[in-house]
DNA sequence: GATGAATGAGTGTTCATTCAT
DNA sequence: TATGAATGAACACTCATTCAT
């Protein structure tokens, strides 16, 4: 990882804890290891640095979306929800990267409108096209009435966002936490499913 | 409104715009119009009006909490969701004064482990128990399944701490937004009811 | 002199032979005796500082005018030079302060429209008519055409211009250059009205 | 022009309308589009500049005097100060090159003794020597006194010393305050050679 | 109750310069 | 010839706070 790399790095991970304001260029440069004005050759001022966290994250996210979505038609025989697990809890919600970047965007969205856009599409619009989309997919099989799928991703949509911003978006993103919602998230799948007589594995 | 009123009034309304560390003392007196040091004859210092904030929170809510209290055995003559409607939506998360808590409690949780405590207490936890105890009510009544009332309660929580993240916690707490949440917790409601095959008045 | 006024009178001097840039909010504190966050309760800024040298300067020099006009019709005997060496050399070019925001205009005029205008104005455009004035009030007495009045005005202004430049905003403002400059002045003078066979006192 | 020539001729550009204080080497590089690290390839520091260009213009300007002593004696026919319009006007006072050189040295006289004795001597006593030798030359004709011709000199020097203050060191060096330099100039030689019966051309 | 004046510690940022490549 | 990367020192300015009045 190089210097700039770093500076993102730590930068991310102080202002997902502290909050853009609260954290110095001293604090940054601190922790990487460097002078202050050494910062400056990397990036044109502190905002800079915040953009380019933005821009990073788009980037991520969206070709995490690619990868999603052709991985959305999983293998032609019947339906999972594990991949929900595996693209959008494991590599999204649980990922370093995107949780603290999701963090920031929570701290940050009062102070900037451009990321509090960001933060509304992040963890809301893109969330929920997402996840009814699945459920949608799951219309299609023919095992539920497209009314049902309909509230059924409305009401996992819920669930999850709530489980989000109590467990991986509150305190430190420790095993513990990421446990908790796991649970809950499957729990609640199951509940789901238990009413249509299913497993989760159509 | 006295000026130490004053000085807490306007302090909200920056803190849970802008965030604790963005608002320096001038700001505040600037916008109260007191001179800096005026302010030190009414708080020991920027942390005072803080803590003076939460406790001013505390007290105000656990009023509410037992007028709720007091209020959640109705008429005995059935039972109403109304007012979660009044007690719950309006008093408590439109309510700017709690609102604007909420929000400064969503940006600072990250920077104070007591405010930390402060906003999953009363962002989930509280309102986890009261939104439960209002469907155990309706269980008694025997219209709906011990089981059932405890699936609906836990539905009904994540559906409106969702809502609540969308639409109370981001951007201006406008009309719009108060609308739309309004709008999307009734539809709610009414589905849950009207899967058992009634109305919200039981 | 309370500190408002000391941090203006070390700010010209530092700002008259070091040029606004070059001068430091540390450089004038340390003269003046405060601490730099000091400097701010009386100021708004560094640029406040040469703003309100410039409103003081332009508040000065439009008293000393009116002075200067009220003055112009000196005894009804005749008409006496005099007064251009007192108000115009002594208390304009000679002074410490008029001086220093000469220097100051001569130096910034490059990085600040308004100072240019300022400059071209106190240096030429003032000076011209104050001193053709002198020479209209002389042809009135009828001792000299008004071509010839006009002429002389015109030549007399050209030469303390250019003793100005030489002598008294070039180096340091000693007692050497301002006799240097008084007597190449008078030299001048007498030379003019040589010609007209007077002496000055006409 | 290569990268050292093209480094001067910027840096001149801005030093002569901002201050050699007030521009970074970032500017210069920028400007001329290179790093700023090249630049030190170059040139040992940033004073380096300044004194190369100082040099650079001691050298112009000695050689200019060099083509105007041997030029001095037009044609043996008479007398004619139309070479002052070529040689002094044109060729110096208008120059780009030396123009700037004379802002710089304007606005540098007082951060710099060095610039300050080259500032007096190519601004006043070169130029006094020069304008009065053509004089002392018309003096040798026999058509005007030795004192006629010394008083001339000094006149006609003042005048043109305020009209560049007044028009060619002052604002940009634009083709109406060259115009206006000129047309004043040009009066005034023909005023002083009126006197005499003569038209410039003796 | 309120303010004028001051301050030490900190802010983000720019500066000219160096040096290995 | 040129540059990528770094740096120490300085910059203007803001911060929360104090204290005598």
């Amino acid at each position: 990882m190089n210097t700039k790399e770093r500076i993102l790095d730590v930068s991310l991970s102080l202002f997902s804890t502290s909050g853009y304001e609260a954290v110095s260029i001293r604090d940054i440069c601190g922790a990487v290891g460097i002078k202050e004005s050494s910062l400056y050759y990397h990036f044109k001022n502190k905002r800079d640095i915040l953009d380019s966290l933005m821009r990073k994250y788009e980037d991520h996210v969206s070709s995490l979306l690619d990868v999603l979505r052709s991985a959305s038609v999983p293998n032609g025989q019947g339906f999972s929800l594990d991949w929900l697990d595996i693209y959008f809890f494991e590599q999204y919600l649980f990922d370093p990267f995107c949780n603290r970047m999701m963090r920031l965007m929570l701290i940050e969205q009062f102070h900037n409108e451009e990321i509090r856009e960001a933060y509304e599409r992040w963890l809301f619009v893109e969330p929920y096209q997402i996840q009814t989309s699945v459920f949608a997919m799951l219309a299609e099989t023919g095992l539920v009435s497209e009314a049902d799928a309909n509230r059924m991703g409305h009401d996992f949509f819920a669930a999850t966002t709530m489980l989000t911003f109590k467990y991986l978006l509150n305190g430190d993103l420790s095993q513990e936490r990421k446990d908790a919602f796991r649970k809950e998230a499957h729990d609640y799948m199951a509940l789901l499913f238990m009413k249509l007589g299913g497993n989760g594995n159509v």
